[in-house]
Parts: structure tokens; sequence; C-alpha cells
RNA sequence: GUGAGUGUAGCUCAGUUGGUUAGAGCGUCUGGUUGUGGCCCAGAAGGCCGUGGGUUCAAGUCCCAUCUCUCACCCCA
């Protein structure tokens, strides 16, 4: 048997209005904030992810699924969609057509990861993106939108989690300043570490080794290595957030793997989707467009996962009522007038009804099984004594009551179904 | 990439210290009304017990390998 790839997953039928109705409330609400929705392409030229993402992160190193074309060209499934959105404002001329860019996305996005709870090598993302503005309002703008659709689902324990890195100089400065610290203890620090302390010396606020943790308990905090206009930017942010109710905390340790991100960062965390618990995440990245060889446009953004927000709702039994119901079923009694009930169903289809009609040549009971089984409003009776005096029975299924109109007449059954 | 676990009907799971024809609930189908659903009742279909090898008189049960999926680490949405 031919099984779906490790790490995807077939979305059935049964769950598709868990989507729909996520995909609604992101498209409401982007559009009330006055973002347009975009889509690119799921591949790209490889460098686009390199030069964004930045070419020691994990993503890059080792999670991307590259291949070559035809040619010689190396491709990548997108890992995630902000390199693309900018490329695309950068490649359509955006900074030149409009002041400010104000763009959304929904799509999927492919890692080579080792799948688990609400990690997956194939996941959707939506998220959007600001380009042209350095505003402070348009972070906070990010994250009170992110905030509220992801509550509009209905989810509870949520955590806005935000830092500030500054500006990249102000990061280097303090990354050799942690290193100077960190010199000391280096061989009393876990080995993972250690390991960071090369690679990503800021991440080791994230170790959960308990020595670390001592360790960098009295450690240099980024806070304090900021500029005065770096740290107006952040209280213009936070200003924001509490204007518009956003519980929040400013976590240090937040630092946000990719290397595109200046001043403001943020997540979103459940407690209640197991070890992955960041449903969004997202903040300023003022030198991206600039390095991916467009003009020297700030912009923020923010991807979420909707994998880990529907198995947030999962857990936490919040769940959206499935809007396909049937309108009508239309039963033959029996078969000596098939052909005419399936051309009233057509009709009822042609009018706009959810319709349907048995296929199989079933019993009576077996189509009234599948009638109540589709959830139909009402049922529409074809054949028997009342076809050949030229009548169709409809029966109200909630009620079980039943009316009679004439065949001929389907204007009147059509407005016994649409008068409900 | 590292570690731990899992694998019996479509789904969720039982299956006694290895011992005859492998079970339940849900779901599906048929019937209980010469033409009427939900509830109820009766019956039926559906399993090379993940795959390959081994131990044994005997393996769903024990051993090895392999694959699968799950969870965690790492990292991230």
């Amino acid at each position: 048997m031919i099984k779906a790839i490790y790490g995807t997953r077939d979305i059935l039928p049964t769950n598709i209005h868990q989507w729909l109705n996520l995909e609604s409330i992101i498209r409401k609400t982007m559009k009330a904030y006055n973002y347009s929705e975009i889509r690119t392409p799921v591949f790209e030229e490889t460098a686009l992810f390199s030069r964004s993402i930045g070419e020691n992160t994990d993503i890059v190193s080792k999670e991307m699924y590259t291949f070559t074309d035809r040619g010689e060209t190396s491709i990548t499934l997108r890992p995630e969609l902000t390199a693309s959105v900018v490329r695309a404002f950068i490649e359509h001329s955006f900074d030149k057509i409009y002041n400010l860019s104000k763009l959304y996305y929904i799509g999927p996005a492919f890692r080579q990861e080792r799948p688990q709870a609400g990690r997956l090598r194939q996941f959707h993302q939506f998220g959007a993106e600001a380009i042209g503005c350095e505003d402070p309002s348009l972070d906070a703008e990010m994250i009170i939108m992110a905030f509220r659709i992801i509550s509009a689902l209905g989810l509870k324990s949520l955590t806005v989690k935000i830092n500030s890195l500054g500006l990249p100089a102000e990061r280097d400065y303090y990354r050799e300043k942690l290193r100077e610290y960190l010199k000391p203890f280096l061989e009393k620090l876990s080995a993972e570490s250690i390991k960071r302390f090369d690679s990503n010396v800021l991440r080791i606020f994230d170790s959960k080794d308990e020595r670390d943790i001592k360790i960098m308990s009295s450690a240099p905090q980024l806070i304090d290595f900021l500029s005065e206009s770096s740290l107006q930017h952040f209280e213009t942010v936070k200003n924001a957030l509490i204007a518009a109710e956003i519980p929040y905390e400013i976590d240090p340790a937040l630092v946000r793997g990719l290397d595109y991100y200046t001043h403001t960062t943020f997540e979103i965390v459940s407690n209640s989707v197991g070890s992955q618990s960041a449903l969004c995440g997202g903040g300023r990245y003022n030198g991206l467009v600039a390095e991916l060889g467009g003009t020297d446009a700030p912009g923020v953004g923010f991807a979420a996962g909707m994998e880990r927000i529907l198995l947030a709702c999962e857990n936490e039994n919040v769940f959206s009522v499935s809007p396909d119901a049937l309108d009508v079923y239309v039963c033959r009694i029996n078969n000596d007038f098939k052909n005419d009930a399936f051309q009233i169903c057509l009709k009822l289809r042609d009018a706009g009804f959810a319709a349907e009609i048995d296929y199989l040549q079933r019993s009576v009971k077996a189509q009234m099984r599948e009638a109540n089984r589709l959830n139909s409003r009402f049922v529409a009776f074809i054949g028997g004594t009342e076809f050949l005096e030229g009548k169709i029975r409809i029966k109200d299924m909630p009620s079980g009551t039943e009316v009679e109109v004439k065949s001929s007449d389907m204007e009147s059954l059509i407005r016994i179904i649409r008068k409900d």
C-alpha cells in the first residue's frame, strides 16, 4: 500500500470544516486590518532562503527540501513564506507603487524535520507582512491581529511573549559581551550550550539544563545594550499592546532563530499542544528587503502554524460546527421513475439547493437512513401511486410531517424547501 | 540527526503462565413496515494479529531483524 509521505497528512472531509472555519476567520480579520492576500509559488531558487533565513540556521543547513531541476538551478520547497513575499515585493516593484504594502498569505511550507506533536514535514502557515514603514504601531498591529485571529477560535491559555533584539550592530556588540561573560564558565556549560557558544550564543538562554540556567541568570541582558531609539521603539509597541488589552510578557530569552529579525520579536504560545507550543512567531526585519536586493525598506510580519492552532482547538475541545447539511434528499419509492427522480434532483441543484439522490438502487429504508446520515432537512419521495397521480410527497425531517405538491409544479416544491 | 515507545477488523481497543475455529464496542450492510430516517432488536460482511526470520510439539503471545507510526531532544509555525 502506498501511503502518504512521513510527516505529511491528508485533511479528510470530516475535518475540512475546521480548516475552512480557520481560513474564514483569517480572511475576515485580515480584511478588517486592510491586508491583501498574495499567493507565491511553493518552490523558489534555493538562494532566496539561504540569503534571507541565514546560511547557518538549522532550517537552511539541514531542513530544506532542495533538488536540482532539469537545468542546473537549485530549487527548494519553501520552508516559510516571508522570503517569497519579500521576493515578490521586490520583483513587482511594490516599493515604487505603494507607500506601504500590507500583505497576507495562507499556504503550505516544507521542512525536513522529525515529525512529532504539532510538527509536520508539510505544514500550513498563514501570516502577514507590512513592508515599507518603520512605525512601531505596525509591530503592535501584527501582534494584535495574530492574537485576535487565534482568540476568535475560542482558544484560551494563550501567552503573548515579546522581546526586542535591537539593531544588528547592538546585537553584535551584545553577543561579544555575552561571550566574554561566558568564557570563564565555558567548561561548566552543557554540551549543547557549548556548541551554541559558537553557533548561536543567545540560544543558551533557552537551555533547560539547570547549570546553564544558573550561569545565565546573572549574564548581561540584551535590553541593557539597546540604544535610546531602540528602547523607544520597544516602549511604543508595549504601550500599544496595553491599550489594546493584549496580555503580554517580556521574555528576554525570546530570540527568534531566523537571522533577519531586528527590534521587536514575539511569539504566541499555547500550553495545550505538547512541546511544540509556539502557535505563532514573528517580528521586525528591517534589513531583509535590502539583503534580498531591494530598496532599503523596513518590514514587520508574523507566521502562524495552522496545524498547531487546530491541534490546540482539538485539545481544548473548541470545535466549529459542521455547516454541511443537505437541503433535500430525493428518495425513490420504486424504480419506475428513476429518470424522473434524477431530473428533479438536478433541478433542485440548479435552484441552488444541496441535493442528493441514491445511485445504488437501494431500498426506501436504506435511502431514508442515508438521508438521515446526511442530515438532510427534507426528503422528496418520487414514485409510487402519488407520482402516477402527478404528485411528489415532501417530508420535513425534524418534524416528520409530510405535504404533497404537483410534480409539474417545481416552483412550489422549491418554495417549500426555501421557506426554511 | 539523537533517544524512548508503538503496531490485533474501516476506527478505538481486549486477547489470561505460549495451547484447538482471534473477540468487543463503534462504523458499514441486510432485515424487523408489499413505500419512510433517528431509538431499539436480529443477523451479516469485514483480520496472512505490520513484514521477514528464529525458538517450540505448538507463537497474536517469547527472541532477532526490518519497516511503520507516536512522543521527546534539537530547532521551529
